[in-house]
DNA sequence: TCTTGATTTGACCATCTGGTCAAACTCACG
DNA sequence: CGTGAGTTTGACCAGATGGTCAAATCAAGA
């Protein structure tokens, strides 16, 4: 096991082809169905090799969780009382549509997680997340209470911007089955601007 | 292997004990992640028992799929273009979400199945599910043309609304995380009616 | 160059898992 | 009963899988 202080160029290298390749797999077969010859062989490594670097499979997959928590919910972040309402929700949709287009394997690695449970990540849901969607809610609820957005449940407009906007990452497969060869981002992003601007228009 | 004449009672009664048990393990743990053992178990059988009535894993996990598809769609094939256009789509709409309510294990089994790919489905997916949709869709595509419904593209409608309603139940557990002890539905319900509402209405 | 720590690997192990099989058991029916 | 088909199971197997380890190789500073 690598030591704990300033990593050498190598380690650095291994560890984020590690990481990179661990994304590829635990991505597309969830964390059961990946294996770690798997990855280390995406990673160009032997397995040995890889667990000189990671602890065990397990510890590959939170890091690459509590790593990627952070770029996943930072367009929320990003959201700003200050703005214009409507601009800010809207364009606050347009990114989350643009990382399902973008990272897909990202928003995969999640849905994996969460419908299976989220056993490993129940307690960043409700901490972290909970707190985040707390407080943009709640700058939700001011516009609402100020007349700038029509007033709906705030909670459950967040829910219908993750599902709208990560469907179309997660469920790709079916969107492409049915669209056949239509690009599904050409229509979604139109579409999905429209209606949360009828939504939201007070 | 039991014949294929007309079943036992003990046939009939194992094997539907052993589909509700798949439907449990599957929908909780995916495909890779469950284990027959894990299923003969719950279904309160012998592994080699279990493996007398289906062939293989892989036979429980198709037939649960293929039994349960049409489940699955019913709600859309009920979708009729003689009744009212609103109220129709809202009925569909409100069924879907009554499903992700009382059926969360269905939605679930093929939440995992899709997310990684639908290794298991996807020639269902190209020809019945595009069928149906196409035959619905050209319906939705009518009434925009007779002024009864808002123009908005009408696949990405479909696709809304399976998001949106889905959502619930596959990711249950982030919904119930951020609600803390509300229950989703009682929003989830009219949330849903007005934003599709304010959607469609011309 | 030599040395020392970092890196890599072949061989190996214990466990899990899907699946098989012959033998045993049960049940309906003549 | 008795019998034959239907049902159940303990024992077993082969391959996959997560993980270990001692030995070998490499890389950079003294």
């Amino acid at each position: 096991m690598p030591k704990d202080r300033t990593p050498t160029r190598i380690q650095q290298k291994n560890r984020a082809a590690i990481l990179e390749a661990a994304l590829n797999v635990f991505s597309a077969h969830g964390f059961r169905g990946s294996t770690v010859d798997q990855i280390a062989a995406e990673a160009g490594l032997s397995k040995p090799n890889l667990l000189y670097y990671f602890p065990s499979k397990e510890a590959i997959h939170t890091a690459l969780l509590s790593g990627l928590l952070e770029v996943w919910l930072a367009p929320l972040h990003a959201l700003n009382e200050d703005g214009d309402p409507m601009e800010e929700i809207l364009s606050y949709i347009q990114r989350k549509l643009e990382m399902s287009r973008d990272l897909p394997r990202e928003s995969r690695l999640f849905a994996n997680e969460l419908v299976q449970g989220a056993p490993r990540i129940h307690e960043a849901l409700s901490s972290d997340l909970k707190n985040l969607v707390d407080e943009k809610t709640a700058i939700l609820t001011r516009w609402m209470d100020q007349g700038k957005i029509a007033c709906v449940h705030p909670y459950h407009l967040v829910f219908s911007i993750w599902a709208l906007t990560q469907h179309y990452a997660d469920f790709d497969v079916q969107v492409r089955a049915i669209l056949g060869g239509e690009d599904p981002f050409e229509g979604a992003g139109p579409f999905v601007e429209l209606l949360y601007r009828k939504l939201l228009t007070p």
